[in-house]
DNA sequence: GTCTATACAGCGATAGAC
DNA sequence: GTCTATCGCTGTATAGAC
């Protein structure tokens, strides 16, 4: 029963946050469904920020895993291709829960630095598929092609599709931006 | 000076919920920096909420001229690339004032009814690119493409490059995924 | 360690005086 | 057209019960 307490709070508010939005989430919305009062809560987290903070603690790790492998590989275009099939499988995984929580509130959460961290290491991410003296337009396609993972997550949501409609055909668009497969 | 001090309010609102995000920014700051007290917000607008609808009055305006030229055309690509030009400029038009502001609070305001009917009217102008018969990996790629225009401008602030450039690179990139020149 | 009770300043919004 | 006063709500904070 000790820790059970936390994990409830992080998987009440990750849905409420996600449900409603962050802002328009308040703790004592959060104390209620899970019956404590909302100073019970500050028991377990200093600041509402300190749960959003708890909750994105797993993808920042999972970021620093890939950026890391990344940067351990030769930059050719069979990195560039497996890092954003890599970066898709992530995704996908984490997408039911903390990204589309973060999808949502991404505004919201511009300047709180846990999500700085995060936007940080996902512009890393971009800027190591490519070198720096690659020509601006090119650098900006690749990031453009990761990027479009996310953004074809969001958008795919508007349509009528399976999930797997959606992996296969985010993936495909992502690729075809990263290569310029047409020439330049 | 009668309707000068609704323009005005409109001004600073723009400017510090841009700045600062709209939910945190208050009526007393927006109050304040006019000389008056946040009360008398109230005689010129219902709500916080429908000051950001007057904001966006005019974006609404330019959609649906867009949407009904879009409309009149035939569906070719010409017709798609000069569709993608046109909105492309009306994006950079507004960018520096209200495009700004919607990007950095469309997560806060997703469920305002003027900020919904400012996505629908976006998600319209990408089904209008596609026929309803075309397959669903051709539909959501036109749709991308539409939509690269607006990440291209946030994305594009993360580089050191001009606004020539970014135009440049934003259209290029958006034309490209507009008609998969690599066959299908 | 875990929580309740209580308080505080600031929020959007409203009523009514001038 | 703008004011004061007030409402119920928020996130935050602390004192103290068990």
């Amino acid at each position: 029963m000790r820790e059970d307490t936390r994990a409830k709070i992080q998987e009440i508010a990750l849905r409420l946050f996600t449900e409603q939005g962050y802002e328009a989430t308040s703790l004592r919305e959060i104390a209620e469904e899970l019956g404590v009062t909302k100073a019970a809560l500050y028991y377990h987290f200093k600041t509402k920020d300190d749960i959003v903070a708890s909750l994105a603690a797993d993808r920042i790790a999972e970021q620093d895993e890939i950026l890391a492998w990344l940067r351990s590989q030769p930059k050719t275009a069979e990195t560039r291709k497996e890092l954003l099939l890599r970066y898709a499988d992530q995704l996908e995984r984490s997408h039911h829960d903390l990204g589309r929580f973060l999808e949502r509130n991404q505004t919201s959460l511009r300047d709180h630095p846990t999500i700085k961290a995060m936007r940080t290491r996902m512009l890393e991410v971009a800027e190591e598929l490519s070198a720096p003296d690659d020509p601006v337009g090119l650098r900006l396609r690749r990031s453009m092609a990761l990027f479009a993972l996310h953004w074809g997550m969001w958008l795919t949501q508007q349509y009528d599709i399976t999930d797997e409609e959606r992996r296969e055909v985010s993936r495909s668009v992502a690729l075809e931006i990263l290569e310029d497969p047409c020439g330049d």
